[in-house]
DNA sequence: TGTACATCAGTGAACGCGCGTTCACTGATGTAC
DNA sequence: TGTACATCAGTGAACGCGCGTTCACTGATGTAC
């Protein structure tokens, strides 16, 4: 609260042409306190404004109104989690070593964006036009064909539909991670990532070493 | 909004000693604000006094601030819950049949109050003092035992811990409920108690005609 | 090369709003005598 | 049976706050001539 009042003080204002610039600024703002606080709760203009060391209207140069502001940070949280799922899944033969590992980078991000994390898949995030495919389709996506090669290649269960066991991953991924994120004092019974593995082999089907635990 | 203006104007104020009366039309009306929005952010005392009739400075006779009374809020709301799941382990012989029951009854509760169930396990929910068990030990505690009974019964692989199953369980079923609630315009490969019964079945490994799904 | 000017980036003051909370109070109701 | 009084349940007005948003503006910078 205190350490927000000090705001960057030493601001030089763009060149024309570069006013562009303070956007991404105002979205890497948002962005953070949104992280910070595990919502948009306590996202607000004059908060950004703040942080930044600029004036509160500033802000409605580069965006009409505060939902357009969390639009943008959704958009580009959703970019950085893609992009981090996609660097893990890896280039490896075995397409059940690629699923565990997309599911692992995939518990990796949520950990450690936990405030971001919260609010890609939270109730608030806006949508923008309720039209368009939701945002989540492309974990979903990836999933699915994750685990349909895993079926060609004789590893999991092919009596499945892979949308189906996809939504079943997704489903059991959210829940260890939110749960862990939401109830950090919990006496959970194993490591996170142990907890994944398994329950993404279980459902899928997968036979692996991790599909053990330490009794 | 425009319906909360109208609050109820027609109050007769309590006789003495029956003040507490007020105390539950609070936390009822506090309650039913949570419900309504899916989480604490719009309830407020000046919204919850307009919605039953008095003064917001009346809410300061039974609750010390706006904390106190979220957190009465949450322990009404958790006592109903762990009803509606006991409700409905039912008393069959079948001990895997009763833990299917309690997974389903997890599901519908949450399902019939959205609103509730996300505040319960967000991390908004006041704890009250940090050292008290967690607000889902009970969930977790009946899963265990349940499970733990499936084993006995050889119903389920014994080679487990019942906790960690539990919590595979209760991670799955949160998973599902919450990403069905808020992304309820996604394309869900199948309803979702029959996703349910699959992912309890495979992840405790019973063996069950809902494990199936129609291709 | 100089200079007038349009444009761009950003500002400071102010608005109305709903909020949590405080304060001194009102008036009905039960009870002691 | 009556009555004074303490207590209880609840009120109305006011406070200071941070918010989103508006408005008219300032002043640097690039560009046309």
């Amino acid at each position: 609260m205190a350490s927000a009042l000090q705001a960057a003080p030493a601001r030089r204002r763009n060149r024309r042409g570069e006013g562009d610039r303070l956007r991404e600024e105002i979205i890497t703002a948002a962005g953070q306190m949104i992280g910070e606080a595990g919502d948009d709760s306590a996202l607000t203009l004059r908060g950004v404004a703040r942080r930044i060391g600029i004036a509160a209207p500033s802000i409605y140069r580069h965006f009409t109104d505060v939902d357009e502001l969390k639009m943008a940070v959704v958009k580009r949280t959703f970019t950085e989690f893609a992009r981090a799922r996609d660097a893990a899944s890896g280039d490896g033969d075995d397409p059940a070593a690629r699923l565990l590992a997309r599911c692992r980078a995939y518990i990796r991000f949520a950990l450690a964006n936990p405030g971001p994390y919260r609010y890609l898949f939270s109730q608030h995030a806006p949508t923008g036009d309720p039209a368009l495919p939701p945002p989540g389709l492309p974990v979903f996506q990836a999933l699915a064909e994750s685990i349909s090669r895993c079926q060609q290649a004789g590893l999991a269960g092919a009596g499945d539909d892979p949308h189906w066991l996809a939504a079943q991953v997704w489903a059991a991924l959210h829940g260890l991670v939110l749960l862990r994120l939401n109830a950090p004092g919990f006496p959970w019974p194993g490591p996170l990532e142990h907890m994944a593995d398994q329950a993404v082999a279980r459902l899928v089907g997968i036979e692996t070493p991790a599909d053990k635990h330490p009794a």
